[in-house]
DNA sequence: TTGTATGCGTTATCAA
DNA sequence: TTGATAACGCATACAA
């Protein structure tokens, strides 16, 4: 493999200035650039990232920890990361932390010592303040997908709560003054935020809160369908749910047709997430879309403005979800009650 | 950030003492190898991956080219490397050749230059050729989910040809004979073989072959939409499909829904891949799965054996494919054809 | 505009 | 078992 230096001898000219002539080319006569180029191409040279990395201390790599390397739900957000960094010529280190502190903690950890020059952390498991501390450690750091107390310039997220508000919004809207709530996981933020704006939503249309219509999913999709299995069994009635995301709205559409109940005649479905099986569910399902690649696109914007790399534009870091209406929703029966 | 000539100086040895401490400690006695260690832990030391990589001409990393990200279809794939890269504590480069032959050799130059120890190469748009002409460029590269011709060692593909038998037997065995087949997209083998498995059980079981039964779906959900109504105004008669993808499938149970058909008292469907989406549709989708994560598994530890990191056990190259039985097929309805 | 010389932090060779 | 030292290939400060 050709080094600078056979370049620049078969050039009749310095290493410096082959250097120049790779970075950029400021100061150098256009002859000589010429020439250099031309031994360049002739060599097929290719410099050294590691040398190059080592003398810089750059390494052009974003590291990127997400929950899972392919994840259905949050896939966008490492496409719209990559659409950029791929744009700027850099290039990903990805790393899955699985939902757990440890995982996330060791994926952290191993990404900083291969010297990504900036890391954007989707991460589940990891305390606030623990994200904190990793940021105090040098490297640039920007969170998706969660607003970390006390790192809020750097955090690229969801508006949960008013996700939680449009859904219950929309049902609200369409009549419904019955309405379930199927929870996520009350350990992860989102579904406590999705639940804190389901409350908003009632309150604000006046509707008094039932706790016997909130029902645990678990963000799983038996979860779902255990959790409506439960809320039919408890006898009170309701005409719709909301579900904190689609895979337990899949789960309670499941067991509402199992109980020979329609959707949305009988009881009006919405979900989360727009993940790929809302459009594929029969009924399909109205639900509430996080803009993913655009929250990734963001993300790594936000990184590469840290590095001095991209420019230092307007980066939006909260997001606002978006209604999909699809089949799953109707006006409530009149006088009618399921369950 | 210490360096290993702190570590060195504060433990009263040579670097290259503290390098051997670091890389196995072989010939290191076990008084000092206690006090470099001390040290280390004290000074929070951590080697730099550049010099170190520049030293040794190795990055610690695998590159992988993927046709995106994140894939429905093809994201198992970079979780079963992910989860085996993980294990030997190498990192992963990723890059999207986005299916187009000119964005994968972009991404093949990227991640090559970007020294990373051994490639893994999903690929839909490069021709055979040309990736043969890359496993001579010195890289140590692997191929997944397709077998090129002259790297035969080096390809974990799944056998698409037993695919398309396996999905067309099932119908045959359930007494269909009058089967359609919504194909791929000609440009990819995949769907080629697929096809040709379709031919191939169709001729074991002596039913002969009719292409007015034969549609192009281009392995998206309106294409099998369309592929669907084409069918059904040819006026073959048919009781049965075989679908090159869960998304031309999809389509194809669409445009059978529109036309007031049902699946599968009227016409049975199979798919091919077993996405997420197989499981949620209504009727739930008879499908072939591929063992994705089995692949990527074996496609990445053929990439470490090469580097001598993994062991040298017995790789599996060639994949079955797995029949998913679900609700979209039937025997056909006695006397009955639908078009 | 160009060249010289040095540093970047390791690993590895060779002696001791 | 340990140490001195030369690579590794590039970027850059400083000189010319």
């Amino acid at each position: 493999m050709a080094t600078i230096k056979d370049v620049s001898q078969r050039a009749h000219v310095s290493p410096a200035t082959v250097s120049r002539v790779i970075n950029g080319g400021n100061g150098v006569s256009d002859v000589t650039r010429a020439a250099v180029l031309a031994v360049i191409d002739e060599l097929g040279y290719q410099p050294n990232a590691f040398a190059r990395s080592l003398a810089t201390n750059r390494s052009g790599g974003i590291g990127v920890v997400v929950s899972e390397v392919s994840s259905a739900v949050y896939g966008g957000i490492l496409q719209g990361i990559e659409s950029v960094t791929e744009r700027h010529g850099m290039h990903l280190l990805v790393s899955s932390g699985h939902a757990r502190a440890e995982r996330e903690r060791k994926a952290f950890e191993f990404l900083r010592q291969r010297r990504s020059d900036a890391l954007i952390l989707q991460l589940d498991g990891a305390q606030d303040a623990e994200v904190v501390a990793w940021s105090r450690l040098g490297v640039p750091l920007v969170v998706v997908g969660r607003r970390v107390e006390g790192l809020a310039d750097r955090c690229v997220f969801l508006d949960n709560v008013a996700g939680g508000e449009l859904a219950t919004r929309h049902l609200l809207d369409r009549g419904h003054r019955r309405i379930a709530h199927i929870a996520g996981l009350p350990s992860i933020q989102d579904a406590r935020d999705r639940f804190t704006g389901y409350l908003q939503a009632l309150a604000d249309h006046g509707v008094p809160f039932d706790a016997s219509l909130v029902a645990d999913g678990g963000f799983v999709e038996e979860g779902g369908q255990r959790a409506m299995r439960r809320l039919l069994e408890g006898g009170e009635p309701f005409t719709a749910v909301f579900a904190a995301n689609d895979q337990s709205a899949a789960g309670a559409m499941r067991a509402l047709r199992d109980a020979g109940l329609s959707v949305p005649d009988d009881v009006s479905v919405v979900g989360f997430d727009d993940t790929l099986l809302a459009h594929y569910m029969v009924p399909s399902l109205t639900t509430v879309r996080q803009p993913l690649r655009e929250m990734g696109q963001a993300a790594a914007t936000l990184a590469l403005a840290r590095l001095g790399i991209a420019a230092r534009e307007e980066v939006n870091l909260r997001f606002e979800p978006v209604l999909v209406e699809r089949e799953s929703v109707a006006a409530p029966r009149a006088g009618h009650t399921p369950a």
